[in-house]
DNA sequence: CGCTCTATTGATCGCGCGATCAATAGATGA
DNA sequence: TCATCTATTGATCGCGCGATCAATAGAGCG
């Protein structure tokens, strides 16, 4: 049979070739989800033997928990640096409001999303879950103490607050996805809650949305 | 060999059967979430050979459907009950959110997050996601709407606000699902926030949360 | 009592999954 | 040029999944 020549071979530094997987790996958790990260679909992305795959990742799972900590971690450095180019709290909160729901990132949703779904099956990623669910909590309560410093907040909980204004953005992220909307119309009426969350003044924040 | 003898057989009317393995993949969806719902996993619970819960089961996708809905409209429908003991539009939204924020609603939580993940890659259950969630809205929107022509409440856009509220209450589930803590300190703050948004006087529905 | 009807069983198929490993090919250095 | 080393391949295993179906057992009727 003339079927299916075999793959000509290339071989690479290892560094190299671990570097390529795990990048196929990202490409493939950012598109498609935590859900479609599987050793045959990073192979065929790699193109590569399933068994490389295998070889260079200590297991499946392990490969999923350092994927999804990648992806999220490097989405929330991209949105600090975002964030650190404007002056007060609260342009930094309404910075922050506006970045992360714009619908460039549904895609890191969609990552959030299939890590709450499979992280009650793996504790080595629910334990990332954690880590970077806190990563993201402790960003958002800095700039609400940096307000309260300045006079400009009032709550006395930086931290609760913090965490509930987490849990806002990702309900609302989630529901975009879910729907197939545009979550940048939330961004003003979140803006608003925030403010009473954090105890600033009514438009604080949300006048420094589209500044 | 004389392991497993044959299973004795028990032979019922096809209703009562069919009720019977809706009801194990119902307890299962509740205590488990959807993701656990496969065929073998709902036939050992009904106390059942496979093969039954397929015939009586048009497909897994189509009975992982129909268990999403009823959990979840069943949920729903709770909820309004709860709801409607309570006389004013600002009272009701404060039993809305000290009812869904109970750590009891952990479990239909955990349907929702399986929901999310799996409705991507099934329309049928996308559907229903769609059709559930907007529900919810619509319930949230009316009692929005109530307090409007009462005139306690004064926002102009009662279905957003609705969503946005919607999309909080997840949010706030999820997290707490996931950080396996309570949802309930985040009630109070939450009823604050969802003052601000439909426009009521501070303290509004704060003050009914638990009365 | 015996016959018929049908609810029920469990073996079976094909698939995709993660994991394993003997075989192999290509680069490298003597 | 040739031998060595190791990166790479792809077949293979065991598992659980949804689905299918011939065989069967039990209830109910004449």
């Amino acid at each position: 049979m003339s079927t299916s020549v075999s793959r000509p071979r290339t071989r690479k530094s290892p560094q190299q070739r671990s570097a390529e997987i795990h990048d196929a790996a990202l490409a493939i958790g950012r598109e498609q989800g935590l859900s479609a990260l599987t050793l045959r679909a990073v192979a065929a992305r790699a193109g590569v033997a399933s068994g490389l795959v295998a070889h260079y990742a200590e297991s499946m799972d392990d490969l999923v928990v350092r994927t999804f900590r990648e992806l999220v971690a490097s989405e929330l450095d991209e949105v600090k640096t975002e964030v650190t180019t404007r002056a007060t709290p609260a342009a930094r909160l309404a910075q922050m409001i506006t970045t992360v729901l714009d619908s460039e990132h549904n895609d890191i949703t969609l990552v959030w999303v299939d890590a709450w779904s499979l992280g009650r099956g793996s504790a080595a990623l629910a334990d990332a879950i954690e880590e970077q669910m806190a990563a993201w909590q402790s960003f958002i309560a800095a700039i609400i103490r940096d307000g309260r410093d300045a006079g400009v907040f009032t709550t006395d909980d930086a931290q609760a607050v913090g965490w509930q204004i987490l849990a806002m953005i990702d309900g609302i992220a989630a529901h975009a996805l879910t729907r197939a909307t545009d979550a940048a119309p939330f961004a003003a009426r979140l803006a608003a809650a925030c403010e009473t969350l954090v105890g600033a003044a009514p438009g604080a924040i949300v006048e420094q949305l589209d500044a």
